[in-house]
DNA sequence: CTGAAAGCGCTTACAG
DNA sequence: CTGAAAGCGCTTACAG
């Protein structure tokens, strides 16, 4: 009926029966684990069974291998959006390391809803992955708790949460060097678009930011702080509630890059030039940054690494470990947008 | 020894066994097919079945159910990179669409390399993926042949091929959109940042475009059509090539936002304005385009869309029917950049 | 060094 | 309407 299906795969008892030897034995000669491969057969059984192995292509079914051993090498992975680019590069990482130890992984897309959140997690857990990377966790969430007494693994990843094991920028430090730099560029008004109050990301950066700037001296009013969505359109309309508000600031930081694109536009509208009239600095240091018109001045994050951490942090809990936070450190790009 | 791991998860037996019944008979009521399902159990006997697996959380394990009926309802999905921000919206389509009717998708990078392509696709095959959503297909390649010669399922999306089941946009109509366009506007000089030669995306859009400028009376000198990356850095570099070359055009017509942007970023190098000394627009219409400080016009394609029909397509194929590529519909925005 | 058996959690003809 | 059995493709203690 189903003329689409590829003939048969060939299995253990393929291999077994043409070398006239017993499945389990080649089952142990192919076993990965190089401890009980060798020993396993003689050098010749077990040269035999590898020669015709590769010879008729054989790999081994993994839902048969999974349904055995209980252990489905599949890692499931929550981002809010993998439309954001910053979440995209993370999977990239995610997806490269994985391949490397064996691992698949699934992308699921919760758009920073926790309801939705919950639902991935759940479909996640149904397809019995062996672990769970975090990449859209809330500070206010419930969620984390309840994995953990549920004894599920997962780490954290892009947004860490007290308690929990994570891989992320250290963004304390990637807003403190925002604001060493403005403040040595001269400048003493500014404001930050601070993103959504529930990512950990939005909040260290901007406390990094402002923290950092008292430090140095400086002062900033209440309203120069202005929450916002992490999207050009939140950077835009951010930016223009802080240039309406009578805040009158020489530079802006946007806890995003494509926030700070927004916050360029809005610039644009009122006929002023981002780096020229207000300096404007960006994060994440994405690629569009260098190409934009204006080049844009962003903290650099190791991206790609903290997908990289990620799944090495999650194998150590997989194993047993205690696993801490990971803090890779930020550097940052000076551009033309606030040189 | 592995402290992790969530307490054993029910089953079809615990079921059984708490009911007094045989796990047969728990299987076929909680069967997924209506139609097995009625009749499959008196209706008293099924609602005991149903409230038991409520209350206990039941979720059948997949791994069991493909080992015992050769289907594993997972989906590979293959893309250049998903840091493209078109293929990310595509991909949330196909989660979306999968998600819908039972399946789940696995996603990865071939960074448009022949090589990654295929070792990518045989490690989805090795999971026993149903089939395939090749979103990174190559004019030239030989992959896509071989694999209708091993009979393995595989639908195109994004970028089609003569003779394979595709969801793709309508490029080629895309294409005449801009020409149109720009030749009402008064254009007579234009040029063509074209794309990689071995994306059916960027041939069609730039055949679409000259085919219809030709119709309509317009020329265009062989320099005018540049051959590019799809990227912002690509997009500089292909303008700058053209604005070198003595085309001296007075629009520039770019088959991707990004290189777009590059492109904007290029005119601006030279003291241009995009859309004031020389329009620009891009194609599908991404998030970025409106909200740049200067709004970029651009074609819009229904990315999500494409992803949702790719998978519809694909279980078509899986049914066995034979499937004809489809089209969907650009439109054209106009803003500043072209205005 | 190799074989034989049991079993992971399901589904599905076959009986009755 | 329900039960009992076989088997999907593996792995792994247990013998010998």
């Amino acid at each position: 009926m189903d003329n689409h299906t590829s003939e048969r795969a060939v299995t253990l008892k393929d291999l077994a029966r043409q070398l006239g030897i017993h499945p389990s034995t080649v089952s142990r000669v192919l076993h990965s684990d190089p401890v009980v491969a060798r020993g396993a057969a003689s050098e010749s059984t077990a040269r035999r069974v590898r020669e015709l192995a590769a010879e008729l292509g054989y790999s081994p079914d993994p839902q048969a291998t999974s349904l055995r051993t209980r252990r489905t090498h599949l890692l499931g992975v929550v981002v809010p959006r993998l439309s954001d680019l910053v979440l995209a590069i993370m999977y990239e990482g995610v997806e490269q390391e994985a391949a490397g130890i064996g691992y698949s992984a699934f992308v699921t897309n919760s758009r920073d809803d926790a309801g939705e959140q919950r639902r991935k997690v759940e479909l996640m857990l149904a397809r019995r992955v062996d672990g769970l990377i975090i990449g859209d966790s809330h500070l206010d969430g419930d969620l984390l708790p309840e994995l953990h007494r549920r004894a599920i693994p997962f780490v954290l990843m892009n947004r860490r949460h007290p308690g929990f094991p994570s891989a992320t920028c250290d963004d304390v430090r990637g807003g403190e060097l925002v604001a060493e730099h403005l403040w040595a560029q001269g400048h003493r008004k500014v404001a930050v678009i601070a993103g959504e109050p529930y990512a950990s990301t939005a909040v260290d950066r901007t406390s990094g930011f402002s923290e950092r700037w008292r430090a140095l001296g400086g002062s900033m009013p209440e309203e120069a702080i202005v929450w916002s969505r992490f999207d050009t359109q939140g950077g835009r309309e951010a930016a223009e509630k802080i240039l309406a508000s009578g805040v009158d600031p020489t530079a802006l930081f946007a806890v995003n890059d494509f926030a700070a694109i927004g916050a360029m536009g809005a610039l644009r509208s009122r006929g002023m030039t981002a780096g020229q009239d207000c300096a404007v600095v960006g994060f994440n240091d994405t690629s569009l940054a260098a190409e934009l018109p204006i080049p844009l001045s962003s903290v650099r994050s190791p991206m790609a690494e903290i997908g990289r951490v990620a799944v090495r942090l999650l194998t150590r809990v997989l194993r047993g470990e205690t696993v801490e936070p990971v803090l890779l450190q930020p550097t940052l790009q000076v551009r033309e947008s606030s040189a």
